[in-house]
DNA sequence: GCCGTTTTCGGCCCGACTGTTTTCAGTCG
């Protein structure tokens, strides 16, 4: 959580304004303002979130420009003006003055909200988790009003909860789908005569980089027998809870898992409602309101009559309030909904779209399989070319390599490549982007390949400014085709370097250089916000896996879902081409000089 | 605090669950 920033000079990003926008909001519903105001700074707070671009690129000097962002009015747009002109924001000072800070931990646990803190802190002086965790051991909560025996133990335990989510992060989607997928099995096995569908449903129905929990949907007349097989699967650690229609269980590997069973009448208003996310789930209840329904996890009513109308079908949902059917991927509340209406939603790539991959690895450098290996692994996943792209020399942990080593790799590629008559091995190489902005191989041995990776591995903290111009300085290179996983994040590792995104699309755009989405389980990088700002200002984008084993080709599957979360269909994906097209758009081979 | 082919004022998503209520507030997803 951001203390306010001490200096003048330094730069608000857009993440760490959206968590001071938060904190406001957490200060306000604690003071007991109106639950609309809190409502407003949470919206404004979101939208900054997944803005997709710097807040700056939009601001520019003038609080006016910052009302385009949907959710801020002329009073947040105001403040946010304050912050970015001066690197400070009075009214924050002012409504956090007084505030105890251990209270924000506290709104943190389960089932404590804003009205419980601010009664804990008024009337029993309690500031923190620890003050709090021994009142309620001591018994001293049920003093207040409203609260028994049973409010301790579930404060108790909310906060026990809350250490053991703290100590386990969320999973990436590389791991959760695969997982996903083995407990949907595992339950259809246990009783596959009782389960009509079966589908995991949340954030992994939408395919977002990472996973909290795994909500999973069953329809059945007998919920009972699907909730024993259920808490009863070998995966399962823990039961957090279990009812009649639906069960909370922690598997083996950390995640938890939530059940729902339902009748098939309501599966398609369930399917939805669990699939989020929850602002487009706002968005359409809105719009079915404007029609004289309310929309809930049930099905239909009509506002005034009472009838109930059933959505079997999750499309059924989005018929009848006039839309066309929205990709679960695109269900994040960015205008999906008024695509929808206008029934000009993207028609979204897909894994088959893509005839190539142009990043993996071998023995060569880090890889742990061989050129064929890796290229027999993708022909047999139906691709047509597979560019080999280990790593140059300049990254010693990985076994770059140098012009002698890459020449000998040639003769391997050019021998195999006597194999096939529908599979094409492209020499390429993982180029590093030295700290300057200088490449790690000479321009001869450039010339010499079919297309020429560039990535950053090193002194990836240089500040925003120096890491700007270096990969600027790279990306205008003549021979400098893609570049590779732009901002260098680790999900749960590493965060992404100060890179000005917006800049480099602008270069990029500006050279004919591609950027490249990296479908590798723990970057997915680009992500989808990026990805469609990327094409809004006209970038030409590849999806590749980074594989570097035959496994690694998920990374496609992987990487073709941000780039449909990014809104992109296939003609915005170059390797979606074929190989000799792809060949032409390359800059090396737009341009005659050098 | 935001927003508007019904509004510059008067609205702002819906339902379930829990614990403590004798009719409901708070929290969550």
């Amino acid at each position: 959580m951001p203390e306010q920033k001490p200096k003048v000079s330094q730069r608000w990003t857009n993440q760490e304004i959206a968590q001071l926008l938060y904190r406001i909001a957490d200060i306000l519903e604690i003071q007991g303002e109106i639950v609309f105001k809190v409502v407003a700074y949470r919206r404004a707070a979101d939208a900054i979130e997944h803005l997709g671009r710097d807040i700056r690129d939009i601001w520019q000097n003038d609080p006016k420009n910052l009302r385009a962002i949907q959710g801020v009015g002329e009073a947040i747009a105001d403040k946010i003006d304050e912050l970015l002109r001066t690197g400070e924001l009075g009214y924050y000072k002012k409504v956090a003055k007084g505030i105890p800070p251990g209270i924000f931990e506290m709104l943190t646990i389960p089932d404590v909200g804003p009205k419980t803190v601010a009664r804990l802190w008024k009337e029993l002086k309690i500031t923190d988790v620890v003050k709090l965790e021994k009142a309620a051991r001591a018994g001293k909560l049920r003093d207040l009003k409203g609260f028994g025996a049973r409010s301790e133990e579930k404060i108790l335990a909310g906060i026990e909860a809350q250490r053991r989510k703290k100590s386990s992060t969320r999973v990436t989607l590389g791991a959760a789908y695969p997982f996903a997928q083995q407990m949907v099995d595992a339950l259809r096995a246990a009783c596959w005569s009782a389960i009509r569908d079966i589908a995991p449903a949340g954030s992994l129905r939408r395919m977002k980089p990472t996973i909290g929990d795994l909500d999973i949907l069953v329809s059945s007349d007998s919920p009972q027998q699907i909730i024993d097989a259920f808490v009863n699967l070998p995966q399962v650690r823990d039961v957090n809870a279990k009812g009649t229609t639906k069960a909370s269980i922690v598997a083996q590997n950390g995640l938890q898992v939530d059940l729902r069973v339902l009748e098939s009448k309501h599966w398609g208003a369930a399917l939805q409602y669990f699939t989020g996310s929850k602002e487009h789930n706002i968005d359409l209840r809105n719009i079915a309101l404007d029609q004289g329904l309310s929309l809930s996890e049930w099905g239909f009513k009509t506002v005034k009559g009472e009838k109930e109308i059933f959505t079997p079908r999750e499309e059924e949902v989005y018929e009848k309030l006039g839309l066309q059917w929205i990709p679960p991927e695109l269900r994040e509340a960015t205008s999906e909904l008024e695509a929808a209406q206008k029934k000009k939603l993207p028609r979204l790539i897909e894994l088959k779209d893509l005839k190539g991959d142009l990043q993996s690895h071998s023995t060569w450098s880090d890889g742990n399989f061989t050129i064929e290996q890796m290229a027999e692994a993708a022909r047999a996943r139906g691709l047509k070319y597979l560019a080999v792209t280990d790593h140059s020399q300049g990254l010693g942990i990985a076994r770059g390599l140098t012009p002698e080593k890459m020449k000998q790799q040639w003769k391997e590629i050019d021998a195999l490549n006597q194999r096939w008559s529908d599979f094409q091995v492209l020499k390429s190489v993982e180029l590093e982007i030295h700290a300057d902005g200088s490449l790690d191989l000479p321009d001869d041995v450039l010339k010499e390949l079919d297309l020429v990776l560039v990535s950053t591995h090193s002194a990836l903290k240089q500040t925003r400014d120096k890491i700007t111009a270096r990969v600027v300085k790279a990306l205008q290179h003549p021979l400098v085709d893609i570049f590779a996983h732009p901002t260098g994040r680790l999900l749960g590792n590493r965060e992404e370097t100060a890179l000005d995104l917006e800049e480099v699309f602008r270069v990029a755009k500006e050279t004919g250089t591609i950027l490249e989405i990296d479908g590798a389980p723990d970057r997915l990088d680009l992500d989808d916000a990026r990805v469609r700002r990327a094409r809004e200002v006209g970038v030409d984008i590849v999806i590749d896996s980074d594989a570097h084993s035959p496994d690694g080709f998920a990374g496609l599957f992987f990487g073709v879902a941000m780039a449909r979360r990014g809104w992109l269909e296939a003609r915005d994906v170059l390797n979606t081409l074929e190989w000799k097209e792809v060949r032409k758009k390359l800059k090396r081979n737009r341009r005659t000089n050098l």
